[in-house]
DNA sequence: ATCTTAACTGTGT
DNA sequence: ACACAGTTAAGAT
């Protein structure tokens, strides 16, 4: 059966981020100002307790991280995606803040060392920026690569973490 | 140091 | 089957 998701939206001093969820935990987490990608989001009025809970843990994490701090608690991240996705997103999330690591690094701790550009396709899918830190993710040579958020979020992201490119 | 090219893999159409 | 992508390593200039 389709999941059905819930969106909430996270107001910031960078804008109102919009964050999606299931009932397994948070989805999709959105920019400012960008138009939502249309995977299968369906809306619905009143969301639970369960899921409201989840949302100001998420909406401190992502205003901890705006500010360059860590974070204490994460929601749950279900993001839907293939296997490939899934191993590539949960790898990231095990990168230390303030630290980088390359495409190539990332393929090859999932074990598809060759498979450096469906990395970066995998990076560009991840529904769930910020809390997923693909912004740690540059390339080979420490440079700062591409993003699919655009590249001002990806250098601000750098910044607050301390890492220069 | 910069540019060009070829190799490689997952995903969408 | 084909083209593309948030790459990379190697070779040429």
């Amino acid at each position: 059966m389709k999941s059905q998701t819930i969106q909430l939206p996270i107001p910031t001093n960078d804008g109102k981020f919009l964050a999606c969820y299931s009932q397994n935990g948070l989805v999709e987490l959105n920019f400012p100002n960008r138009p939502a990608p249309d995977r299968d989001i369906r809306s619905k009025n009143v969301p639970d307790a369960k899921i409201r809970a989840w949302h100001r843990t998420t909406g401190s994490a992502l205003k901890k991280m705006l500010a360059g701090k860590k974070p204490k608690q994460f929601p749950p991240l279900a993001p839907a995606g293939t296997e490939f996705q899934n191993r590539v997103w949960r790898e990231m999330q095990k990168i230390p803040p303030g630290q980088t690591r390359s495409y190539g690094e990332i393929a090859r701790a999932i074990g598809r060392p060759k498979a450096v550009r469906a990395v970066g396709g995998a990076c560009g899918a991840n529904p769930i920026p910020v809390l997923v830190p693909c912004h740690r993710v540059l390339a080979a040579n420490k440079k700062i690569g591409g993003f699919s958020g655009g590249l001002d979020w990806k250098r601000k992201l750098l910044a607050l973490e301390g890492i220069a490119v």
